[in-house]
DNA sequence: ATGAAAGCGCTAACAC
DNA sequence: GTGTTAGCGCTTTCAT
């Protein structure tokens, strides 16, 4: 037979008590006296009792559930974050509910009321990539639901219930190709995403800078635009090659085209690093595996999951630290590797 | 200013109509007239309304959320169940809470509570390896919680509202080793984890069973136990090579050890296929970027979210399909790769 | 220090 | 077809 679980009231009838009284014996609340406490403490410890988290959520008109909405959790990328958001949430007494929007501006809504009408305390969301119009977060702005925005922001959106967490895409794209400009490459390709995307249009900034930084012009036909997938790595590469000046090394925007150029370069019998150099972007795993092994940049995916959950938690508990909850951008890390080190140790 | 959701009362009172009329026109309840209907819907769709789902679960006994509880959401194969677990639930009208017990039962223990205490309908779980212990799902099991195991399944608990959907490793396993046979290989050596694993325990009987079929010898010597890290199958081969009667292949529990054995084969200028051929398990990403790219065994881990799903529906819902629920074992697909074919084709 | 009562937002049983 | 009432399990005034 089904066993109903035990609820405030059973147990305050088992104990002659007021519900009130018990509920108050089972919080920190002051005003009850140490034998009383001990008898609802031992009881509920006895019968097991367990709060029904949906009549407290509903009762005090907020849960202690955070929303996550990531575009998709393949990959390096999100599951760390996730994992850095579920470890700080947890820590901090919060759980937490996942949504996917597989990219799509629809589910993404769509998620978003899902996780609204769960009375989630906070939100935390990565943006699908063909979200352009922010009217579903007007929504979210207006009744005051704290949102952290983590990788993928929505940059026009601001209020006092809203802040993020994003990586300093310019930085690490400058990073890379300054160091491959420091190897000795000077014929620096770039394999970008499309520029709509932030962090692609970021990357490919700072791939412009270092290039001008350090004196040397921007060539167009150097830049190879597609969604990045390891196919159109290879094809990105082939086409380079056909150039009459072709380039002697790639900073791609991730490190899966990365891999497809590397397949081609092999193809064509062409060695790396000494004849041209990889330098991807996202520290996917099997960027050790590879041969030569990727250099890349690190995201501190873990890391921008926790501070996510960090800045949610100012935004639910302005306590602590008033004023403002500035956006926080994480310096990502370059990690050289054999792909891009022209001069071997001695 | 803070903008409270409207509810059904306010709705009521606007159209000077009784709460429960408000409800019944916004479900498929019969009673109402169509005017009525009519005009309820239309405000309800000028006001945005949307339903407190709380409140909703909290008077039905029951929410339209599954809690899914996972040993962590890293690699490859867990982030494609739990896509498939989503796109699933979804799919069904309900929605996913995600917990990860980091492979540790304590913490396993507090996610079950976690999402026990705020009502799910139902319970999707992977075991952490730790587990060995069954009284925290005896609980479950008591309340008539329905419960679907995935992958990591608990052998003994069974009941009318608990099934299971695992895919059949024996035969993962056995089918990588009669491939390795096919191919003419030998002496072919096993990297197993614990067996008191399951999985683990299942791959090392395909493995030995596959031998024993064609005639061939079970030899200790050749098979390694570890926690399958890359580190561990590089000194597993480094081992194995130390042998008088080496091995010519390895099929391993996993693709990560694989890899560790590819490096060290490589290391003492050992060819592969040509003279140790490698077969892993789990068909990880990194698989096809190895070199050569490494035979596998995939486990249809998308699809084994969707149908936990299924299953769990039917625990739901048994008037669609009555009877006892019965535990599905998927077959994998060995996924044959360069790093095990030694016959190169013409 | 404890109890009584109200109510979060919703739905289902029972009137009419 | 619609209204009235009660209650899911909990917390929080307001009394005493």
């Amino acid at each position: 037979m089904t066993h109903r679980r035990t609820s405030i009231a059973d147990m305050a009838r088992a104990l002659n008590l007021a519900p009130s009284t018990v509920s108050r014996a089972l919080t920190q609340y002051p005003d009850v006296s140490e034998a009383t406490r001990q008898r609802v403490r031992q009881l509920a410890a006895e019968l097991g009792y367990q709060p029904n988290q949906l009549a407290v959520a509903l009762r005090k008109g907020s849960s202690n559930t955070l929303g996550v909405v990531v575009p998709h959790i393949n990959g390096h990328f999100f599951p760390e974050v996730v994992e850095g958001i579920a470890e700080a949430a947890n820590e901090a007494g919060y759980n937490v509910m996942i949504c996917q929007s597989r990219d799509d501006t629809r589910q993404e809504k769509k998620n978003l009321e899902l996780l609204t009408n769960a009375q989630v305390a906070g939100l935390l969301v990565s943006l699908a990539s063909t979200t352009r119009d922010a009217a579903h977060f007007e929504a979210l702005r207006r009744a005051d639901v704290p949102l952290v925005f983590f990788d993928r922001a929505l940059d026009g959106l601001t209020g006092s219930h809203i802040s993020s967490v994003v990586i300093d895409d310019y930085a690490g794209a400058y990073a890379a190709v300054a160091h491959l400009l420091a190897e000795g490459y000077r014929h620096i390709a770039h394999f970008s995403g499309p520029l709509h995307v932030g962090i692609f249009q970021r990357r490919h900034e700072g791939y412009r800078q270092a290039l001008h930084d350090h004196g040397l012009p921007f060539r167009e036909e150097l830049v190879f635009f597609s969604e990045l997938s390891q196919q159109a790595g290879a094809t990105g590469m082939r086409q380079l090659l056909r150039l009459s000046l072709a380039p002697d090394a790639v900073f791609s925007s991730n490190d899966l085209a990365s891999v497809g150029a590397l397949q081609v370069l092999k193809e064509y019998g062409l060695r790396v690093p000494a004849d041209v150099a990889l330098a991807g972007f996202s520290n996917a795993e099997f960027t050790t595996f590879t041969e030569p092994p990727l250099t890349t940049v690190d995201q501190c995916s873990r890391q921008m999951g926790r501070v996510a959950v960090q800045q949610l938690l100012h935004l639910l508990h302005p306590g602590s630290a008033p004023g403002p909850v500035h956006p926080v951008r994480l310096s990502p890390q370059l990690l050289v590797r054999a792909s891009s080190q022209r001069l071997i140790p001695a």
